[in-house]
DNA sequence: TTACCTGCAAAACATTTGCAGTTCT
DNA sequence: AGAACTGCAAATGTTTTGCAGGTAA
């Protein structure tokens, strides 16, 4: 794995403790965190770090293609330093999100392209269900 | 189409002035309304409807199965007086939110099954691009 | 040095809630 | 009458913004 200060500055992003701290985190988890979770989580080791700094480099994130945005109808946002598109299944008993692989629904955009006659960007495909651990506990 | 009075009381929800509104007006439309747009178009026939309102009915409606709620990433949900499940496709110029048929996707459900090992309830399906109109000047 | 970044506090939104009064049934 | 609904205003939760001071390049 590539060190983080060298893909900020790949970016173009001034490196920061900061900037630091937040895609490390970000890069190591598959939890996919909302941001008062990232800042949460790096408190501790960051005494000084603010909610609207964890905000705002995420944008700056987000904008670089570091991150991307997942919203699967929670009141905040979660965060993937996995940047390629994937679909998501969500646990509607715990709440946890799984990645899916992409190339098992290669197949959606050409039938959406089809059906649309849109010039399509990008898809978001999320599942809600009870993940195995969940619908095994009556 | 049936009676606005009647598919509510066959909910067993209380008839109102403010829920005939507001259903009529999502069963006649195929713009995935938000809140306030809602609001804002009943508010020159309803003066005294309030937007509290509109949140508390489009609750009830939600939890009866009368709408579902359409989240596509903007700031606030949209809905959807079809109950079906069905994918969207959304705008990124002009923001316009088209419906899909359900049964063109029929053997996603199938796959995400095999690969995740949930016990899938639902799933939500947005495709993002330009429409026919905007992906055509320029 | 200088442009950019951070942290604080306040603001901005969307949505929810408490409650007094009103309306369905 | 009684339970449920409405509308107002205030509260809530998330995200954004303005600005003064600090930091990376």
């Amino acid at each position: 794995m590539k060190d983080t200060t060298q893909i900020l500055r790949a970016k173009g992003l001034k490196v920061t403790p900061q900037r630091i701290a937040i895609y490390t985190m970000l890069s190591h988890t598959d939890e996919h965190p909302n941001a008062e979770t990232i800042y949460r989580s790096l408190e501790p080791t960051n005494p000084t770090l603010s909610l609207a700094t964890v905000y705002k480099t995420l944008d700056f994130f987000k904008t670089s293609g570091l991150v991307q945005e997942l919203n699967v109808g929670e009141a905040s946002s979660r965060y993937d330093a996995i940047v390629t598109r994937h679909p998501h299944a969500v646990c509607t008993c715990c709440g946890k999100v799984v990645d899916l692989p992409a190339d098992a629904f290669e197949e959606l955009r050409h039938r959406a392209c089809q059906l649309t006659d849109f010039s399509l960007e990008s898809e978001q495909l999320i599942f809600y269900g009870k993940c195995p651990k969940c619908k095994n506990q009556t």
